[in-house]
DNA sequence: AGTATATATCGGAAATTATCGAAACATCAT
DNA sequence: ATGATGTTTCGATAATTTCCGATATATACT
C-alpha cells in the first residue's frame, strides 16, 4: 500500500474513536493537561494518555511540559489535515461534547492540583457493555 | 455513549480503511457498479461489496440497480458529513488514488460484461504482510 | 534522600475488525 | 427451465484494537 495513503487511514482511525474524538474536541478550546482531561471525562489517566498518544502520532496534538504537567493543544489549521476542519464543527455540534466541554470549563477553573489529586481515586471501575 | 457521537464515531471508523477509501474515492467522479470496482482495484468482488455495504451504512454511498448490476454513487454534499468534503480533497491528491482513478477510466472504457466476466478469475489469493 | 504526584508504558484478556472463498440470491440470455 | 453472471451474505480464521490496573519514569516539594 503506497505510504501517503496509510498515513490518511492512520490519521482518520486516529480520530475514529468515542474516548480520542472527545479528547480532540475537548482540545479546541485550548490546552489541557492529562489530569484536567481524565477528571473531565471521568476516565482513568493512563486511557487519556493513551488517547494523547495516538492524536499526537496522527499529528493533531502537540504538548507542552510545564514541570510535572504537560499541556497538550492541537496544533495549528494549517498543519492539521484538511478534513479536521470539518470534522472539528461537525464534533462541536454533538451534545455530549458540548456537555464535555462544559465540564471542561468548570474543571479549569480549579487549581490543577485539586483537580488532580482526586483523578487517581474516583476513576470509574465499571466496564461497559460496548467499548467506550 | 451518546447515540450522535457513536454516529460520527461510526461514520469515521467506515472511512479509516484503505480499501473503503478507495473506493470511496473512486466513486467521487461517477457512479461505477461492483465489478468495475472489483476489476480497478484487482480485489475480490466480495470484499467490495462488503467495503460499500459500510459506506452505505455510513451513509455516504447510494445505489441504483440496474439489471444485474447495482451502481454506486456518493451521496450529495448536502446530506454527507461536513468532514467529508476535506476528505475527498485529501483523498484526490494522494498518488494512488489518482492512480486507481486512472485505471477506473479505463475500465469504464470497456463494456461492463467484458469487465465483469474477468473479475471472477484474476482477484488476487495472495494475502498481504499488513491489512489491505 | 524520601515522598508525593503527573504522565507514560506495559501486559494481557476481551472485543472488534478484516479478509476472502464458498454458498446463496437475483437477474439476464437462450 | 437452464445456465451464466453480478452481487450479497455466510463462515471461519487471523490480525488488530480496546481497555485498564500495575508498573515505571519524571518532576516537585520538604
Amino acid at each position: 500500500m503506497a505510504e501517503e495513503l496509510r498515513t490518511l487511514v492512520e490519521r482518520l482511525k486516529a480520530v475514529s474513536h468515542p474516548l480520542r474524538l472527545r479528547v480532540l474536541s475537548l482540545l479546541e478550546p485550548g490546552e489541557l493537561c492529562n489530569c484536567q482531561i481524565a477528571e473531565t471525562l471521568q476516565v482513568p489517566a493512563s486511557s487519556v494518555s493513551e488517547a494523547l498518544r495516538e492524536l499526537r502520532r496522527a499529528g493533531f496534538v502537540t504538548e507542552r511540559k510545564d514541570g510535572r504537567w504537560v499541556f497538550m493543544s492541537l496544533v495549528s489549521r494549517e498543519l492539521a489535515a484538511p478534513f479536521l476542519q470539518g470534522l472539528l464543527e461537525e464534533a462541536a455540534a454533538l451534545p455530549e461534547l458540548q456537555q464535555d466541554r462544559a465540564r471542561a470549563q468548570a474543571v479549569k477553573a480549579l487549581a490543577i492540583p485539586v483537580v488532580c489529586s482526586k483523578v487517581q481515586r474516583d476513576a470509574p471501575t465499571e466496564r461497559e457493555a460496548t467499548h467506550v
